[in-house]
DNA sequence: ACAAAAAGTGGTATCGATTTCAATTGTAGT
DNA sequence: ACTACAATTGAAATCGATACCACTTTTTGT
């Protein structure tokens, strides 16, 4: 495969020189036009990791989350992904399946990668122990922050999007409202602290249970919890991949919502809408999220030293017939 | 940050010797020790770049797909990443939207890359325009490619999966069947042959749409083909995105499956369980297909004279309540 | 037309690792 | 104790680009 000194070769002039028609430097229209024809006829293509060495930019970034078949990464994913190659930047992907052990082993990775920066939805495990200076990059968390983190961070609204499924529901008529969250990540913690707030002010109790982020985790609570004598007449659901347990487990009950059990939840998923009357969920902006998430990264990399700034977004109530007494 | 030569020199031994304890080289355990301790001490991270400029080794795979929002994809790049990181490499995702210009762009990219090789999902276009060899680096297909390709692939036997379906269909009663396809890519052919074959040793028409390969489009056509007056009895949909369509299109018409027409497709999706009495479906073997395809490419790199191979997975028949009479 | 500034070009060092080859040390056999 | 051979170690070259600096050529202003 044909090197920059061929092409020089090739075209009658230095290495340097092909170097700055690469990199859009300062080269006479005659000469760039000569050296492009060589690279052509040669087909050549530069090696990223010397120039990398070289440059000691490696325009890579990377993108840490627990599962990329949870649809809501799935999004943020290609969000980000979309983003950073329009910004001339590629994406390594990586599942840790909420395994810290794997958190720390892949940001370990990025560090030998000498990436550029990282957007990392973490477990709540390590949010309490990162340091995000230590670690040589800078680092945008998405999901899974509490407001009050030490990093760049884009996260929604949890609380007052939990508050806000209690209270489409208080207002529904139902009291006995029960809520289920994962028990992994600060999302759920904060979807709780929402969920309980919402229900005291309103001099209800909030009992909750906290489950492995798994579908079927999230099937066998709610098949337990239907089954008990005080079952909830209405369920929150603290994400997509729960949400689905729970349907699950209703259908196999024989149950029915709205009627014996009203179920809401998180994340607007391609099946929320088609199931019955359709699934009340708050959506999360998924686009924005990664973009957004890419953007910040962006701008911290221009500018290091500028605050530190966590963007909050809002959920959207999309009411569907799983809630709705008429 | 610190480099082979501070280490080296914490531990006081040559660069040499630290990188031979890097790549298990041959040192004594003594010395083996002193420079882990050294490499501990100084929080040491090998350059990745540095490391494949010198050793001619990326270990990097491509992955090359549609749009990893697709659920197929979405399951067969996460198989693909656990057998790839299992085997020391890394994978870099790049999302195509069937868009052949973006096909060129990625493959030249991977080629900058100088990646180890590339697992790729090619348009219709791309798999009659290219030519693997000349690509410098080894090419597993997956999905969307015939069985006279002339490279190594994994595909579904698509042929045989949409006539069992037919079959299933003819069994059940139906003579009216009507069949949706993707026009970008090889798979819809392939589906489409083997539906068409089906239903002409059965005597009878085989009405086939072609559509872009998206779920607006799917509905669209689906809408208006149930509005015709030569409506089909029978539906089969050639993958999981445009079954999709083909659901929203039913339901928004007010028509209900298997009554006013049944529907089959391919995917077996979360949700297809999920939808009254269940969508019948041909399941694809998705963990299965990436890993092969990861498991072939690390057969070719270790033996690149061997030759071609195609491995043909059959998708598994799951019938559910839209295609049954009773 | 001339000085000063700008633009274009080439030579060489360098990024941080691995590889090759030579040198040294250790071990075993007789 | 001496030779032969294996096991360790180090020195220096190298991977393929870019960066820096010096030099030449062109442009600009007066």
């Amino acid at each position: 495969m044909a090197k920059i000194k061929d092409v020089a070769a090739a075209a009658g002039v230095s290495p340097s020189t092909v170097s700055r028609v690469l990199c859009n430097g300062p080269v006479s229209d005659k000469v760039r036009k000569r050296v492009e024809a060589a690279m052509a006829r040669l087909d050549y293509r530069p090696n990223l990791a010397a120039r990398r060495l070289r440059s000691q930019h490696t325009d890579t970034i990377g993108l840490i989350v627990s599962d990329i078949r949870n649809p809501f990464f799935t999004a943020v994913s290609r969000a980000v992904e979309d983003e950073a190659y329009r910004n001339g930047m590629r994406v390594i992907l990586c599942n840790t399946d909420e395994n810290p052990d794997k958190e720390a082993m892949y940001l370990r990775l990025m560090q030998e990668e000498r990436v550029t920066g990282v957007i990392f939805a973490p477990t709540r495990q390590m949010v309490a122990s990162i340091d995000p200076q230590a670690l040589g990059f800078p680092v945008v968390m998405i999901d899974r922050v509490s407001a009050d983190a030490a990093t760049d961070a884009v996260v929604l609204d949890n609380r007052r999007a939990a508050a806000q499924l209690v209270g489409h529901l208080l207002q529904q008529g139902y009291r006995d409202i029960g809520g289920l969250f994962g028990n992994t990540s600060n999302t759920g913690m904060e979807r709780h602290a929402g969920f309980s707030e919402a229900l005291q002010q309103a001099g209800l109790a909030a009992p909750a249970r906290f489950v492995a982020p798994s579908v079927e985790a999230a099937e066998q609570a709610v098949l337990q919890w239907l089954a008990e004598p005080a079952r909830p007449q209405a369920l929150l659901v603290s994400n997509g991949v729960l949400l689905l347990g729970a349907v699950r487990a209703i259908k196999s009950a024989g149950l029915h919502w709205p009627q014996d059990v009203a179920l809401v939840g998180f994340d607007n998923e391609v099946w929320t809408d088609l199931l019955g009357d359709g699934l009340t969920v708050v959506e999360q902006p998924v686009n924005e999220i990664g973009r957004t998430a890419m953007a910040m990264l962006l701008e911290r990399l221009d500018e290091p030293e500028r605050s530190q700034r966590i963007v909050v977004l809002q959920g959207k109530l999309v009411v569907r017939g799983s809630s709705l007494t008429q």
